[in-house]
DNA sequence: AACTATCATGTAACCGGTTACATAAGCGAT
DNA sequence: ATCGCTTATGTAACCGGTTACATGATAGTT
């Protein structure tokens, strides 16, 4: 089926002309005459010609290919944070590949070799856990990429991100605020990423007399939020508040506390991570923490475009994510 | 910071052999003698040698790129369309490159020159109605696609999906023998998708004396299912089901329905389409289709690498998809 | 008329691999 | 000892572009 493409020589033949100026009509220099950019176009649709990406890329070492590795996919705020890369890519002509992985450093090694035998040129990574001989590969290669998900006052790898130590902290700020005192932490494991170990540092910063937490993890699903609030509901402690650090989660609390006939927030405060789509709509809707996922997304790609083009050198980058308040947290 | 990267004749040089067989270990060729071998892996290492994407694929025409467009990556049917696409074509040794379309015909048409441009030697498109100059495009270059989450028995482009139609009537179907006679179609704009106007059309053809319909479109997402939930209830006809769609709809309907103080199912059964991972974590859990759709994106991509690599045709795949039976629908 | 700047185009080297074909060495069979 | 086969390696052409430099034509200047 495949059919045989034209070539550049094939144009060059068929106009008469020499493949420099073919070569100069496809890139669009000026200096060619307005009759012979016209037969040179006419004879490339003729031909079905369109200049092989991979000879263009042998000579200008240019491949205009990002690449992003991610946890996961199955989750609103990677898909918005891949959307805003690619979108952004798009309109400067780049193209993001990107590989899923699991959280795991094996796989996510695996995949950036895999990313950089493509020819990517740069690399975002999520989180600021990896592989020691992963970043040796990229640094070795001279291969520039960023950390995006978290925010780092200093390090050698920029970040791109926001910082999850405060905003955890300024979350249980927030419940005491509101009058709560005994506050349940529900969150995901630890060993997948390096979020949720700020986050729950941040909480932590926090405690003091007037404010005792305690800690829930279980899987970072609805299922697991569940789990956490049966476990909190067994717990001594009577909680008034639960900051979930993943929306997801505090799904499932939700969804226990139904089970049981109890009433979000009357029986129990509950605060999110992530604002993801739902939210707004369930019942309570919930009060969470906007992460600026798509935005961050377009500033990772940006920075190492820029850099790409004019050697721009990569700044670090915060983001300000706020909370939403909701019905989901009473004031005692 | 992009340091000079060692070329297959540096490495010819460095350890006194010639071109050919450098190029024979780095692709694992088995007439090289184990000590030749070790020593260009060796001098690889040192020389911080890769062999160059760009120069591969020139001679071998083989990018191992394969590129899907999508409408939307934030809903997550798609999500784990992809995810079942990349995790497969990553198993050996492809890449995914991707583009966002937006349900646009001209933005999906633009994405695709540049997927071709960047190499991507296969396409897997949604839905089977495209910009023709699209299709053209594609056909002209001998680039093999495959349209998907549709399903249509002939035509010159496989599919690789369900069947919209049969699931749509099905469901139909089902709600009738619940008892219900009355019910409400919630749905979103059929110029996104074709996959609305085969599922619409798969109700219609249920209706009978015994079923009457009326449908209900609004934007696809929450806010949309919620509007059409407000004119269901001014409607003359009292619904005692609701056929939604697509899950986000019927979270919609669920909120318009709290709002009134109104109880799913027992003022309204409602059911929806995606088996979103939420759908059996709101109260009451929702009935709905569950879309194979992380099999379809193996499927699809696992039919175009036989068929690059060893000219396997490409057939039809059609995926049945269950319905999900859980609480919010009621029997009457 | 001679000189020079400008513009359109051509020539040819080069990018970094793969691979068909050639060659040489080693070994067993006759 | 000779022949033929196998195995390891080398030679060189080729893939399809880009681009520095060369060339020739044209127009403007004095």
């Amino acid at each position: 089926m495949t059919k045989k493409l034209g070539s550049i020589r094939d144009v060059a033949k068929e106009t008469g002309l020499s493949i420099a100026t073919i070569s100069r009509v496809m890139n669009g220099a000026t200096n060619v005459s307005p009759e012979t950019r016209e037969k040179v176009l006419l004879a490339s649709k003729k031909l079905n010609y369109l200049p092989n990406p991979a000879a263009r890329t042998l000579t200008t070492k240019k491949t205009k290919i990002i690449a992003a590795i991610i946890p996961t996919i199955e989750h609103s705020v990677y898909a918005k944070f891949i959307a805003g890369m690619e979108q952004t890519l798009a309109k400067r002509g780049y193209s993001l590949v990107f590989a899923i992985s699991n959280s795991d450093e094996e796989q996510e090694k695996d995949a950036a070799e895999k990313l950089l035998g493509m020819g990517a040129e740069a690399f975002v990574l999520s989180g600021g856990r990896h592989d020691p001989e992963l970043i040796e590969l990229l640094t070795r290669r001279g291969v520039q990429f960023v950390f995006t998900s978290i925010w780092a006052p200093d390090g050698d790898v920029p970040t791109i991100g926001y910082d999850n130590f405060a905003l955890a902290r300024g979350a249980i700020h927030h419940l005491h605020r509101m009058g709560h005192q005994d506050i349940a932490v529900v969150h995901g494991p630890e060993v997948l990423s390096d979020r949720t170990t700020w986050r729950k540092r941040g909480a932590k910063s926090a405690e003091s007399a007037e404010i005792r937490l305690a800690f829930f993890e279980e899987e970072l699903s609805v299922g697991g939020g569940k789990l956490a609030a049966y476990s909190m509901l067994k717990h001594k402690t009577k909680f008034t508040a639960a900051l979930c650090l993943s929306d997801v989660m505090a799904l499932g609390v939700y969804t226990a506390h139904s089970e049981n006939n109890l009433v979000v927030p009357d029986d129990l405060s509950v605060m999110g991570f992530d604002n993801l789509d739902w939210s707004v709509h369930i019942s309570p809707p919930l009060t969470t923490i906007d992460l600026p996922a798509r935005k961050m997304g377009e500033s990772a790609v940006t920075s190492l475009m820029d850099y790409l083009e004019d050697g721009t050198p990569i700044e670090r980058k915060f983001f300000d994510a706020k909370i939403i308040e909701r019905a989901s947290v009473k004031k005692l």
